[in-house]
DNA sequence: TGTCCACTGGAAATAGAGGCCG
DNA sequence: CGGCCTCTATTTCCAGTGGACA
């Protein structure tokens, strides 16, 4: 036996004490600090490269901020699953119970924003997290203009963020700003001991191990944990007692898959059906492209549907393009 | 210099789904 | 049930872009 609690080496667990991020947990907790006398507080911003610990941090600041003091409410909310301005509201008032009597489509967009608005109860803090998957950014506007919302916004690029509606823009550039950078190995190395003292059995991995893992990681936790967790997997289905250097090796593939194909299974038919094509090219032209498309689907979309499709897949990083207007060429992602 | 070409992306129009209400 | 809403997905329409070519 390996895994003692799989629970510990999920991606959305939140430890109890978060490792080598101090600096960053302290600048979040003054920034919200207004919150503790019942006020708004400052919105924040917090970016930096994936698995860096942004979304953990937050979730960990509020839960403690929640835990000391009775009078706080906070949701977490992620963009990438809800992507506008309608289900994003709809969430925020789930955190505040406000929900009854909301019946899904037949409740126009501004009455949600206005039971929002009208929620003067208590604090009210909502994470949210890849909030430059957001397809229209106006709603950021709208929670910014709720008078007891403070938010805690969350995305891996602080420019591409920022290029949006000036309007909305020139609300949020007051943001208090927290850049997170990639962690080294040896802070890898430490929060994956830590996960290894509540999840796995002591005798399970030691720590050159664990180093080991951490340096195919490349300064990303999620990747870091994935390995680890995809290693102890394979070490508790060949029920061995340790993970050995040759499962790590072999997780490391795995974990780095895993992110792109969670991205990939999202996908509609008809979005695979372009994404398949742009693979196998590896580079292609959109004339071209949309030509084998129409051979490749029965009732095939119009093109301007695929430009949107297209779109959409290079902004989740599944496939990258070059040139502009009739110079552009599609390409496959490495 | 003017016209054509191959492409992009915004905006408006349309279709269809699901819920509300009399 | 039928009319009325709102939402999302999709189509239709089109102005804009900048190199190629006569």
């Amino acid at each position: 036996m390996v895994i003692q609690d799989a629970r510990v080496l999920r991606d959305e667990f939140i430890p109890k004490e978060v490792v080598h991020r101090d600096a960053e947990v302290q600048r979040l907790a003054e920034t919200l600090e207004p919150i503790t006398q019942g006020d708004k507080a400052d919105n924040s911003l917090l970016f930096g490269p994936p698995g860096t610990g942004k979304t953990c941090i937050a979730q960990h600041t509020l839960e403690k901020l929640e835990k000391e003091q009775l009078d706080v409410k906070y949701h977490y909310i992620n963009c990438w699953e809800n992507y506008n301005r309608f289900k994003v509201l709809y969430k925020a008032l789930e955190g505040i119970g406000k929900t009854l009597n909301v019946h899904r489509q037949s409740t126009p967009t501004d009455e949600l924003l206005k039971r929002l608005r009208d929620y003067d109860q208590l604090p009210y803090v909502l994470i949210l997290d890849e909030v430059d998957q957001l397809e229209d950014e106006k709603v950021l506007y709208d929670l910014y203009s709720a008078p007891n919302i403070t938010m805690i916004m969350i995305t891996n690029s602080e420019s591409e963020f920022f290029n949006m509606d000036q309007r909305v823009r020139s609300r949020l550039m007051d943001s208090e700003r927290i850049e997170f950078s990639k962690y080294s190995a040896d802070e890898l190395t430490d929060i994956l001991s830590d996960r290894v003292e509540w999840g796995l059995y002591r005798d399970a991995i030691d720590r050159s191990r664990l180093r080991k893992v951490a340096l195919s990681a490349d300064g990303d936790a999620r990747i870091a944990i994935g390995i680890l967790r995809s290693a102890a997997r394979k070490a508790e289905k060949e029920s061995k007692e340790e993970i050995t250097r040759e499962m790590i090796q072999e997780s490391v593939p795995d974990a780095k898959e895993n992110q792109k194909q969670k991205n990939v299974e999202k996908l509609n038919k008809h979005q695979k059906a372009l994404y398949d094509i742009v693979n196998e090219e590896g580079k292609i032209k959109p004339g071209e492209l949309y030509e084998k498309y129409g051979k490749k689907v029965d009732e095939p979309r119009t093109k301007r549907m695929l430009r949107k499709y297209l779109n959409k897949m290079e902004h989740y990083r599944l496939i990258d393009s070059e040139g502009e207007g009739r110079w552009r060429v599609y390409k496959s992602k490495g």
